[in-house]
DNA sequence: CTTGGCACTCAGGCTGCGGGAGTGCCAGCA
DNA sequence: TGCTGGCACTCCCGCAGCCTGAGTGCCAAG
């Protein structure tokens, strides 16, 4: 009972301090919200919660501010979601639904998720790991000169330029075509990158040379993994509203959204299934960043998330709201992307 | 003889504040610069200067404060840029180098722009407005499912998926492929549309509809101008080091950054051939960014500029190192494409 | 045209002084 | 045992005033 109201008291402390940015006072609790308590009753709890960590002063005589404790409490038992309003999801859904390949999705993505927490916005891009190779494309371009596309299932094209020692007549390269798609069209990629390996040893000698030079593109291609570093971020200018709410500076914030390695770790392990993963403050990798939340989560299909988008803000954010767009556009994402 | 001196105190007074961000006086003046005078004359000099509104005060009693005008008359008559040093150009060029495909070396040129100048550099991509096309690509995805890969001579590639009424053989398909790239290899874009919008009256009936379903989502991708407004922005973090520069926020800056649009804009007309434009404070067409101001040229081949690229930064800015990196990075960005 | 001298101005830092919001504690009451 | 009103206490913050120092404009002399 006393408990719940010491709850009660956490929660309400939360949405003050995080509409008003002030320190919360007990006097301006009992008005704003309705506890039926008296403002003495209220700092007695205050004072316990206090004690056990989960709200702080910033100085004697002035109100108080969860702590990154009081805020997982907060996330984690205080929580209730609230789902998008019917409009919203319209709007979500037709936004989406306009993108026209894979870069455009991730660039809608990152622009919807920025308006509708009004944070910074970061999304992954799919990772190379878990797609698989659809089709590889050669066109000769000039005698020796050949290009490579590789297209993934998630819609990720790369391409690379061949040059060749020798001209290739078109019946080879046409045969070359088919041996490179026949042992990759629906492969893993570190499966198909395998096969590709052994490819050019079961091919006639004077054709193995120009293959080991496709191959050795196509594996190159494949295991770079400069794609899974790649992320949008949008909504930087969220970060002005801010200004002081990350100790003193928005510059390791900044920083960090150039560095996409500092990013991705940020965002952590892509979780799958629609688990929401919420970094609060000092439990991230990284002092610099210890005023700053994320919530972030996979998306792609149920079983196997693809990559991570979320939000990152002051720990002074809206957990609920945050939460339920960043889950809200993960699925829509994912069920986009099943669809293409 | 004296407008000559004049000259060389408007420049110190640019050089002192860009470097200090205070206010300089007379007598600091003829500290750190060997003018050869008393500070009274520089006094006299410098009335003179505020008289032609080269120069300002922030208030009675305090140091000088070059204007927009005064900028610009140094940019246009008193800078020498200084070239690179050899271990730059180096480094420029190794960097530049390993770039492996068109969105590498954006991505590179941002970088390194940002890194040299130590402000927001912008890059455009390369337009499509002046590529020609090199190939098409049409592979069969499914019996009734084609997958248009639209490869353009800066290397920007664009895939698009079709969805077809009924299935195409595969010689339908061969014979297709022929007569799309016939038409339009080698073409300027608006000449291979122009060529792609009339193709399908000049085939058989029965491949009639299949033709117009691929022409018209190329003449799409063609037409689509999503990509000429594509821009990558890069140093955002530098933004945190000038602070209260741009007078009070960086808001305005960073929601800039946001929209490309804007971006673009700022950018200003693309330049062909060494010509750099600098855009100082309110000489830009954004009342917003009064204190901004943008060095930017075209890079591509000399004749014809693809795109432009650029720094951005406070008024207050080292227009010669940064008007100077601009031009090295156009340089080699142009090459590199030339290259490829 | 330059220079040293001199009086003047004013932003910014420092100090001191309430006001007010908020707290902790205590005694009384249900 | 828990809630409540009262009360003394703390201390941030905003405001007013002071003063210093950098910087200026003007003037008369070289």
């Amino acid at each position: 009972m006393v408990e719940d109201r010491k709850l009660a008291v956490l929660r309400a402390i939360v949405e003050d301090y995080v509409s008003t940015e002030e320190p919360v006072g007990s006097k301006a609790l009992v008005e704003r919200h309705s506890l039926g308590v008296s403002p003495a009753t209220v700092r007695n709890d205050m004072a316990a919660l206090e004690e056990e960590g989960f709200i702080t002063q910033p100085h004697t005589s002035a109100g108080r501010v969860p702590t990154d404790k009081g805020y997982r409490l907060f996330v984690d038992r205080l929580t209730t979601l609230k789902p998008m309003s019917a409009a919203e999801k319209r709007a979500i859904s037709a936004f989406l639904d306009e993108a026209v390949d894979l870069d455009d999705v991730v660039q809608r993505s990152v622009r919807l998720l920025a308006q509708l927490t009004r944070q910074v916005a970061v999304v992954q891009y799919p990772t190379l790991a878990r797609s698989t190779v659809r089709h590889i494309e050669l066109v000769a371009m000039a005698p020796t000169r050949l290009l490579v596309v590789l297209i993934l299932s998630t819609g990720r094209v790369e391409q690379r330029l061949v040059d060749l020692h020798e001209a290739l007549s078109d019946d080879h390269l046409a045969e070359l075509r088919t041996a490179v798609n026949r042992v990759t069209t629906g492969e893993p990629i570190s499966a198909a990158s395998e096969a590709l390996s052994h490819l050019p040893a079961e091919l006639a000698r004077e054709r193995r040379v120009a293959a080991e030079a496709v191959t050795g593109v196509l594996v190159d291609a494949i295991s770079d993994h400069r794609s899974d570093e790649r992320v949008a971020v949008g909504g930087t200018a969220n970060l002005a509203r801010f200004g002081e709410s990350f100790d003193g500076s928005i510059r390791p914030m900044l920083e960090a959204l150039e560095e996409h390695v500092v990013l991705l770790k940020l965002l952590g392990e892509t979780t799958s299934g629609g688990t929401l993963t919420v970094r609060i403050g000092h439990e991230g990798p990284y002092q610099q960043l210890a005023a700053t939340s994320v919530v972030a989560t996979g998306y792609g299909p149920a079983d196997a998330a693809l990559a991570t988008l979320g939000v990152v803000g002051p720990t002074r954010m809206d957990y609920p709201g945050s939460m339920a767009a960043v889950r809200a556009v993960a699925r829509y994402v994912s069920r986009i992307l099943d669809e293409a």
